[in-house]
DNA sequence: GGCCAAGTGTTGACATATCAACAGTCTACT
DNA sequence: AGTAGACTGTTGATATGTCAACACTTGGCC
């Protein structure tokens, strides 16, 4: 029994997703602007990197939450570019850091962790920081235990 | 200045676009089961349907946050299906919701509206969810502020 | 060995998004 | 009138994402 009348969840939902994509476009607009590199690459890159630079493909795709089929082609047209680089392993293949690949998390990181604190953080208030920390924690937790049972 | 350290707006930022992802896979897989539409047709047709049935074609895309290019493309290929329909106004075109994109908006507001507040609302407590609103007004409305300042 | 099922990744056809260039239509100014 | 500039929308080339079908490997089982 939630507070909500009818068509509130609707609204918020629109709302939500419209917050989501400003926040997005100005964050990205900045990262594309210093890498060269889309934010879908950028993803992957910043992915391999927080994982010690190599990582199974199939794991790269459980953690960015994508299909198998498009981080395949992804990769295939960001290996073309030499930002990573694909070597069969038992039971799949792995993915590695190349240099041209490392320079551009150096390169962006900084601005990637400036721009969210732009356009993001200091949109809200310390206090609505942490609120919205806690509100991103549940929801990445109750959508993994749902996924786990089943009720997704 | 902020409670963060350093990395933290990154790390908040991709759980945040992590948390986004679930919800709305969730959310559009249920709307698209049910109505046969894809999320961006779907919420064309939302939009034109908060509006009464009609709008500017550049008003469309304004509220929707999008591109003209894309708008457009889109428009082509709903109006072929025969869910929209364009007709040229002074200055403009005005885009209308047909038969068949009511019975659409018919059949799957209620969904949506179920959704949302099952794969949103129910894995926040309710205060959680006055405090989401919240959060999202402030971020909509010091987004708009940057962009009439130019500053986004 | 031979077989089947599950897991992993690729491929090609198709849908959709993005980008740059274009065309039309107002408005203001001379 | 005539022209330049802003606004609106379209088009086609290209990039990217999605879907279904295929190949390869692994492990269990008879």
């Amino acid at each position: 029994m939630s507070t909500l009348g009818p068509g509130e969840a609707t609204e918020l939902w629109l709302r939500w997703k419209r917050a989501h994509e400003l926040v997005r476009a100005a964050v990205i607009a900045e990262t594309t602007a210093a890498s060269g590199v889309s934010e879908p690459e950028l993803g992957v890159l910043v992915c391999l990197h927080e994982s010690g630079g190599s990582l199974r493909q199939n794991a790269l795709a459980a953690t960015l939450g994508w299909d198998r089929t498009r981080l395949s082609h992804l990769l295939t047209r960001m290996a073309d570019r030499g930002y990573v680089a694909r070597d069969k392993v038992p039971n799949g293949v792995e993915v590695t850091l190349c240099p041209a690949g490392r320079r551009v998390i150096d390169m962006t990181l900084p601005t990637l962790e400036t721009a969210t604190r732009c356009h993001l953080l200091d949109r809200l208030g310390p206090d609505d920081a942490k609120t919205l920390k806690a509100l991103i924690d549940r929801l990445l937790s109750s959508e993994e235990a749902a996924a786990e049972t089943g009720t997704g």
